[in-house]
DNA sequence: CACTCGGATTGAAACGTGTCAATAACTTTC
DNA sequence: GAAAGTTATTGACACGTTTCAATCCGAGTG
């Protein structure tokens, strides 16, 4: 509503509006903070100011006062990656209940974009922060924390209560399901198909595997195969056609259980490509659950994590943080399910 | 570094910066900001300083006595499609250089969530923001430029140059392209399964459609059958698979355009449950060219979008925009791009 | 040697908000 | 109707930074 199109840059500020009001800037600040504290009458006067002038608050402003921004920061590991997507869709969901900006920044698996984005965390004097950490050290963390920003690790299950919160999906326990699932169909020959195992998800799905195995009697070493790859994406996962074919149909798997549904998928395709069909000469299992895993053919079948809820209540635990003044920290745990689809079979021969 | 963990929170700015390097505030901020302009012997006492304090800047300050801060927005349309994270790689990237920090925002396709993140980018007072808008109504944008932000927007051909600036892709020409592969394949009854129409691309990409139908001499009106669904995802094209397939074998479409990936994916799914063969029974063909569109079974002829190029030339807009004083807006186009696998195949009857 | 010039440094003044002790206005109680 | 109590509002200050005119210093010049 300005009248003319290139007026110039006037800004309005919490002043102004009090004097539009014919209040004082206190009372201004007041409204916007804390309504209850001010009579009825004098807050329709500022909320009519503020419409009128078309005030918008200056958020450097009140965080340079309070010592504190009123966003969180969400560090994840593969903006790419949908597993990841679907957290932030929970983290997203309950700041907004909280009234909290959720700022989402992207360590794409490197140390040093970590460590950057944790400074501009700190910069920026943000309340707190959910954070997928890329490796073993929480040095960094540590760092954040004592800068006075909160954080929620995220998937990680070695965090000590000491250090921090931490919410995370019992990766064990879906490695023996997935093995349980695969050495029922009478699988025993199996390669899991992995990224580094200096990720610590990986090494707990891979014991879960194991695990199976020595349930059912058959000697780990013998019946598990392991096929390390640098990295946990589509591309890899069919390059690695080659490895896990070798040794011809007579030393050939029965089944290949995947760290991660994208390097499932890429395997799959590279099985097509070769003529070998899923599940009937090859059964493959994925781990996450990802949209797509329903929509290739067959159907992946792949161990779910509640991504969702994984997201939600790392936010949760993050506001409890916030709020509550002495708060302990805690560990949260999920457990993730088989999904069975049609990649995985009874064994044939 | 500090003697005891629990040490009352001591808050390190640039005053005690100086005075431990024995210098003037200004100094230190300048050394921060326009290190050139600070003889070397000083400088570095005040980066030893620095380093000794573990002094972190706060951004709070600094945007507030600035006027800006020196963060972009990225909104998109919807976090969980790899579309659009593709496309934030890209912004990302690009922003890296210039030194600017991204905050990626999430309208859900939902025009109130886009209202309320762009009132948070003009509360923090972004430098700037790319933007893919929900819909026509550009005014929530120019309110957001009259506040001092500066935006992009992106995969929206409609804004003229007085507005803004904005890089979008050719949809017609994607839909021509796509309209050409079907009917040189010798198909001649295209459904187009899309979204809403209210939805600029999907227009574009409709009359490309049946331009392309014009071109063969056939009337659009006979060859084109359109079904609309409410969402661009696999959910709804899944369900869509009853009305593609209404009026039995004989009137059956022998292909289908899908405005969208996700549609095609999900359509397949449920074309497999039904029994009917892609692409022996019908060709599917897609839009935007989904990394997984390469990892189903059978591949998803679909058309590319530059996805990471669009990010990386929005981003780029923006940087000129913001240091060039005097810039005009301008209109960046990409052409996309067929990509042919195996869901197309001619016609068998 | 006096003078000028240019680069390096300084110091104080904002930027817009939240806080809190102090005051004002209003209500209740006896 | 005055005192005591309660609720609303005020006003000045501080948060940490950037900016810019003013000052300082040392080197070059006539």
């Amino acid at each position: 509503m300005s009248t003319s199109p290139r007026a110039t840059r006037r800004t309005v500020g919490i002043t102004e509006v009090a004097r539009h009001a014919g209040v004082s800037p206190g009372t201004v600040s007041n409204v916007l903070n804390r309504p209850e504290r001010v009579a009825a009458t004098t807050r329709r006067k500022v909320e009519a100011a503020i419409a009128e002038l078309d005030y918008v608050r200056n958020s450097s402003g009140s965080s340079l006062r309070s010592g504190r921004s009123g966003s969180v920061g969400l560090l994840v590991l593969d903006v790419t990656n949908p597993f990841f997507t679907e957290v932030a869709r929970g983290v997203e969901e309950e700041a907004a209940t909280a009234g909290l900006a959720v700022v989402l920044l992207n360590s794409a698996e490197q140390q040093d974009r970590q460590r950057r984005n944790l400074r501009l965390l700190a910069e920026q004097r943000a309340a707190g922060a959910v954070v997928m950490p890329v490796d073993d050290d929480l040095s960094d963390l540590v760092w954040l924390a004592r800068q006075g920003t909160a954080w929620v690790a995220l998937d990680r299950g070695d965090v000590s209560e000491e250090v921090g919160c931490s919410v995370s999906v019992d990766n064990h326990a879906g490695g023996l399901a997935a093995g349980r699932h695969l050495i029922g169909l009478g699988h025993e020959r199996i390669t899991f198909l992995t990224g580094p195992f200096a990720i610590e998800q990986v090494r707990r799905r891979h014991d879960g595997l194991r695990e199976a195995c020595a349930e059912a009697h058959l000697d780990p070493d013998q019946a598990v195969r392991v096929i390390e790859q640098p990295q946990l994406n589509a591309d890899h996962g069919e390059r690695a056609v080659d490895a896990v074919l070798a040794g011809g149909p007579r030393r050939r798997p029965q089944a290949v259980f995947c760290a991660n549904d994208q390097l499932a998928l890429g395997l799959m395709k590279g099985l097509g490509r070769r003529g070998i069909r899923v599940p009937e000469d090859i059964s493959v299992v994925g781990y996450d659950n990802v949209d797509f895993a329903d929509l290739v053919h067959p159907g992946l079948t792949s161990v779910a994590q509640p991504k969702f809820d994984l997201g939600r209540s790392a936010m949760r635990l993050l506001i409890s943080e916030l709020n509550d003044p002495d708060h302990r920290h805690e560990r949260t745990w999920f457990t993730p399910e088989l999904v069975v689809r049609g990649s995985t079979a009874a064994r044939r021969t």
